[in-house]
DNA sequence: CTGAATGCAAACCCTTTGCAAGGAA
DNA sequence: TTCCTTGCAAAGGGTTTGCATTCAG
């Protein structure tokens, strides 16, 4: 079942409508790299396509959370931006955000989920999600900053 | 050197001024347990002392955070709150937040530490400020829900 | 037809700032 | 006396909502 589907499904099952609108920014969305706010794809939908208002925008895409395909994440600026994840559900994947040039560079590491699994464990905490983000700077704002 | 010392030194170390109302807010936030909110600290504030106004909480909080007492951090509710960090700066330590009773547990491990620190050089990346949340229940809402 | 969706504008919520009046140094 | 600080109120900046109109089913 592509992403498509899963998100026809979501409004089947919540009695809603497939409208011209919704169709258009969950193919904005998909189309997207990582971490769109509703401001980004506000301006992308309204770039090469027709009309889609902010408020449906920003409905839309709570839509599209509630379907699994995307979840909201929040870095320091206040801004709920919307991260990919169908299809990964279960893999975690972590921030490097570099506070520069602005920058997120995704990692995973099975030590990281194996620490996390003795984490819970040992305070009889069960997750639902997380998230792990560390703000600097990336290679390449480093070497410019050496330049200096 | 105490708190109190760290926030006079800074202060006078930048050219400002030691005010009754800048007194009155360190000394609550220091009273408070973890992750205070500028809107829960103007409320502590007024409630036991005389009035501060909503602004000077806010401004005397950045003060306290540039200190190196507090430091800003966000959950998911796009609310800044302030953590404790005074004599702990190098210590690293993350949070399992409750999504139901709101309660926050902190952790830190040695093992989280080394991997991030691996991670870091495999990217080239410097760290300067990072967090590591996991939102889910804890035992004790775990175990109500069991019951129910 | 009928209830849901849209788009606009306004309401909200928290954060931040401008400014006249007050206060530390 | 000199700036810094305060408190108020208002401005910001993003999110969310009310409502008349439009539209999918």
């Amino acid at each position: 079942m592509n992403e498509i589907e899963v998100f026809k499904d979501h409004l089947r099952a919540a009695g809603l409508k497939d409208t011209v609108q919704r169709k258009v920014v969950l193919n904005t969305f998909l189309n997207t790299e990582k971490h769109v706010s509703v401001d980004d794809l506000y301006r992308l939908v309204n770039r090469a396509k027709r009309h889609v208002g902010y408020a449906t925008v920003h409905r839309t895409m709570k839509l599209i959370a509630e379907s699994g395909l995307a979840r909201e994440v929040m870095f320091n600026d206040g801004v709920v931006r919307f991260d990919h994840c169908y299809g990964r559900e279960h893999k975690h994947h972590h921030h490097l955000v570099c506070t520069q040039c602005k920058k997120v560079i995704e990692f995973s590491s099975q030590a990281l989920d194996r620490e996390e699994q003795r984490i819970l464990s040992k305070h009889g905490f069960e997750s639902v999600s997380h998230r792990y983000e560390i703000f600097g700077l990336c290679r390449e704002c480093r070497q410019k900053a050496n330049r200096k």
